[in-house]
RNA sequence: CGGGGUGUGGCUCAGCUUGGUAGAGUGCUUGGUUCGGGACCAAGAGGCCGCGGGUUCAAGUCCCGCCACUCCGACCA
């Protein structure tokens, strides 16, 4: 890379906290607001969110989904109908107690999430396996009253969707819980650039309330973890708590098993992390706002203008391209749009017209390629997918650096004090030494137990007993 | 929730030690010249100095309280 060209973002090196809110600031991304901990989304961060939303709502409705609308508010005596899930989230949720200048006979709660909601109307709706599954999803915010934020990362509000469905059988929903996870895994390789470390998480981090809670933790640029998505599987202990039952296929009363997942705005928040540089943000072209940018050279020059134009005409018939028309000089231009992270810029001046070609410039290599008119669209086409490409390398090779073996506990914590990143180590399934690990390390949780576990040892690296897992560890965000 | 830091035109900050007419750079507006890596000239507009109290003839500056943002911990998606 070479020298930054943007004085006013702070290096990622010197303070990669101050250098990702100098990003998000910079970038037009998000602003902060009067309401604390709640922030501003900005028209251009909005749109990497609509085009995240569009790609996601695509698969789900393919998958057979269907999108729904539940209340705001949920009522104290719904929140506490299942116990584990009212305590997971009890401590962090933000009350409603009075309306119309009237104290209310019962607080509502605003949604930290909608299980409850869900599962009330699933009550009055399905009464046989012929009403199973039922798929639904719905796009919202949602509020948790966060001690600590952070623009994008954790907001008191925040937008998300959360996919709530009800199976026949244990089967089903399990399937249902593991090919969502999938959907979004897929999404962060296929959209996002993005490459991470899926599995299941331990009962300690789970879901409060599911049986099962399965995790995509993509790593950032710095070595930190991101929780990138959830998937649960909730059994049927909210649907025996509401009293969800179906006649089933033997004519018996039966309770479905459930199923929620999620992902949100966090997201933008994992592209920052995971793919900018001192420059600026960078947009892995799937979800890009602009994906080419076209600067005209010396456009006061007869025939500038008009060629660029055309070029913007020919470029809109299939990708998302901005023309920048503006009095600021080409450098300033370049400058900012490599501030906002956009894909491709796109350089026509007098002497390019003069031999009917333009230039191309990537934003992740600054890579220059001339490209003949007659063949814009192949180049343009061709240079997206590498930078997809390329972006997805780069942080696979982020994350398989940034992954180390501990076998012995003296290993495991020189690991997490010297080196940022995943950890993987053998353990023995106790909670108490997941609480041991974080309290030595000062931080390190278990990520998730992955998919497909190596044997790195016999014992747990923390006790020495027989160990029944290998797990990711690292810091999260 | 604990510990630190910062709040002054839109943005970045100086001024505070030692109280005495509100400053710079950048951005913005208008006009002109420029244009292949943040161009230049000229003329303008823009400030309850975070909020509230106090001390003083006089407070951006000193004292007390509060709030917000931010960083580091604890907690959490």
């Amino acid at each position: 890379m070479e020298n930054k060209l943007v004085r006013e973002i702070t290096s990622m090196d010197v303070d990669f906290s101050k250098w990702y809110t100098d990003i998000v600031k910079k970038a037009d991304l998000a602003d902060y607001s009067s309401v604390k901990g709640c922030m501003v989304i900005r028209p251009y961060g909005y749109a990497i969110w609509e085009n995240m939303q569009k790609i996601l709502d695509g698969e789900f409705k393919a998958l057979g989904h269907e999108n729904v609308y539940m209340p705001l508010f949920i009522p104290e005596s719904l929140l506490q109908k299942e116990k584990d899930h009212v305590e997971g989230f009890a401590p962090e949720v933000a009350w409603v107690t009075m309306g119309g200048g009237e104290k209310l006979a019962e607080r509502l709660c605003v949604r930290p999430t909608s299980e409850v909601l869900f599962c009330e109307h699933y009550k009055n709706i399905i009464q046989s396996y012929r009403d199973l599954p039922k798929l639904y999803n719905q796009w919202c915010s949602v509020v948790r009253w966060e001690k600590t934020t952070r623009p994008f990362l954790r907001t008191s509000e925040f937008l998300w969707q959360e996919g709530h469905t009800m199976h026949e059988t244990e089967a089903d929903a399990r399937e249902e819980t593991l090919r969502m996870l999938r959907v979004y895994e897929n999404f962060y390789k296929n959209a996002l650039a993005i490459p991470s470390v899926t599995g299941r998480k331990t009962e300690k981090e789970k879901f409060a309330g599911a049986v099962e809670t399965y995790t995509i933790e993509p790593m950032m640029h710095n070595g930190v973890a991101l929780q990138g998505g959830t998937s649960h599987y909730f059994g049927d202990g909210f649907t025996r708590a509401f009293g969800i039952t179906f006649t089933d296929r033997s004519n018996k009363l039966a309770y479905p098993h459930q199923t929620s997942w999620g992902v949100s705005t966090r997201m933008i928040g994992a592209v920052i992390m995971a793919h900018g540089d001192d420059s600026g943000l960078v947009l892995p072209p799937a979800v890009a706002p602009i994906q080419v940018v076209v600067i005209p050279i010396a456009m006061h020059k007869e025939g500038v203008l008009e060629k660029a134009s055309e070029l913007c005409e020919q470029l809109k018939s299939f990708c998302r391209v901005k023309m920048d028309v503006s009095d600021n000089s080409p450098g300033w231009k370049f400058s900012e749009y490599e501030m906002k992270g956009v894909p491709l810029r796109l350089e026509i001046g007098p002497k390019d017209i003069a031999q009917n070609q333009c230039v191309l410039v990537r934003r992740d290599n600054r890579e220059k390629t001339v490209v003949p008119l007659d063949n814009l669209r192949g180049e343009v086409e061709r240079l997206l997918r590498e930078i997809h490409d390329g972006l997805y390398q780069k942080a696979a090779k982020n994350l398989g650096e940034k992954t180390y073996t501990a076998t012995t506990y003296e290993e495991f914590l020189d690991i997490a004090k010297n080196r940022p990143g995943f950890i993987k180590a053998m353990w023995c399934g106790d909670r108490a030494c997941e609480e041991k690990i974080k309290e030595d390390t000062n931080g390190v949780k278990s990520r998730c137990i992955p998919f497909e576990e190596e044997h790195l040892a016999d014992t747990c690296v923390c006790c020495g007993r027989k160990a029944e897992h290998m797990v990711y560890w690292g810091r999260q965000y």
